[in-house]
DNA sequence: AGGGCAACCTGGGGGC
DNA sequence: TGCCCCCAGGTTGCCC
């Protein structure tokens, strides 16, 4: 399931293949991957016929095309979206559901999606912060890669949430581009447990927590992103799985790398969290 | 206002 | 073999 590092890894292979091209066709074969594309598919292929990509830029798991006339293309993965970029005779993915063709009949740009969570649309370009980003990204925090990351402020900003620590990890509108697994492996690397209440963390902590967040996910980068889902396959068609097992995820029962407990998984969110029980342990009950 | 959570999807895997 | 149910999970939108 990609996460940050999985779309930068995207990102950067896409980019050496798209940047200075002008789009000759788009074809949308299934609605529902331009579903947030509000005026619809017709509009979208419409407007994007003709434009040139200037560059491709990240937030999160947020990935858009700046174009030659000012708008951009926003892409999400979901959880099994690919970007592949693809020879014209390359036959097509079983669950294609966009591509573009361009000018130069070069390689095409497909977005390839099974389960269908992941989108591309059309977006206005906003400056917020100081930052120029899609109006539809533009409530999506900063991720902790970003230079401009206030690792300072994120932790007062955690600290204030009266909510889990792990719940307030995933809000992308705090800090963007933690996703279940990240968020478990931070968790794993400052020995807390994700249910702790964020409000009772100590500053240390907080500013602990979002480090090892960045920490995970530029080890993560230069293996090439994570991905142990066979879905994932990064922009050259190969799959970006993780050479470097990880310390929490998907670990149930195998022994903790430090101190050899076996981790466990509970349920949270009608999803999974693994942790370990013994350098992790659980919060008290808390009186209020 | 802000937290919590169902709904949206598909294919793989386990149980029977 | 086949059917059914569960599971994976990011984001939105709605409820409280």
């Amino acid at each position: 399931m990609p996460e940050l590092p999985e779309v930068e890894v995207v990102r950067s292979g896409v980019e050496q293949h798209v940047i200075g091209r002008t789009v000759a066709a788009v074809e949308v074969l299934h609605p529902r991957a331009v579903r947030r594309h509000v005026p619809g598919a017709a509009d979208f292929t419409g407007r994007l016929v003709g434009t040139k990509i200037m560059a491709v830029r990240r937030r999160g798991k947020y990935l858009w095309f700046d174009l030659s006339d000012g708008d951009a293309v926003l892409a999400h993965l979901g959880m099994s979206g690919q970007l592949l970029v693809q020879p014209p005779e390359v036959p097509d993915e079983r669950h294609l559901r966009v591509r573009v063709r361009f000018a130069d009949a070069g390689p095409e740009l497909r977005f390839v999606d099974q389960r269908t969570f992941g989108g591309l649309s059309l977006a206005e370009l906003v400056e917020v912060d100081g930052t120029v980003v899609p109006t539809t990204v533009a409530h999506i925090a900063r991720d902790p890669m970003d230079p401009l990351f206030d690792v300072a402020a994120t932790a007062r900003r955690l600290r204030s949430r009266r909510t889990e620590v792990k719940r307030a990890l995933l809000d992308q509108t705090l800090v963007s581009g933690i996703g279940n697994i990240y968020a478990d492996e931070a968790l794993w690397r400052v020995k807390l447990h994700g249910t702790r209440p964020a409000d009772r963390l100590t500053a240390a902590q907080a500013r602990g927590v979002l480090t090892a967040a960045a920490e995970v996910m530029a080890d993560a980068l230069r293996a090439g992103g994570t991905s142990f889902d066979a879905l994932y396959v990064n922009v050259n068609g190969e799959s970006g799985y993780f050479s470097r097992s990880l310390d929490a995820y998907g670990r149930e029962g195998e022994p903790c790398r430090r101190c050899g407990a076996p981790l466990v998984r509970e349920s949270f969110m009608n999803r999974s969290s693994f942790s370990c029980p013994s350098c992790q342990p659980k919060p008290r009950a808390l009186r209020r």
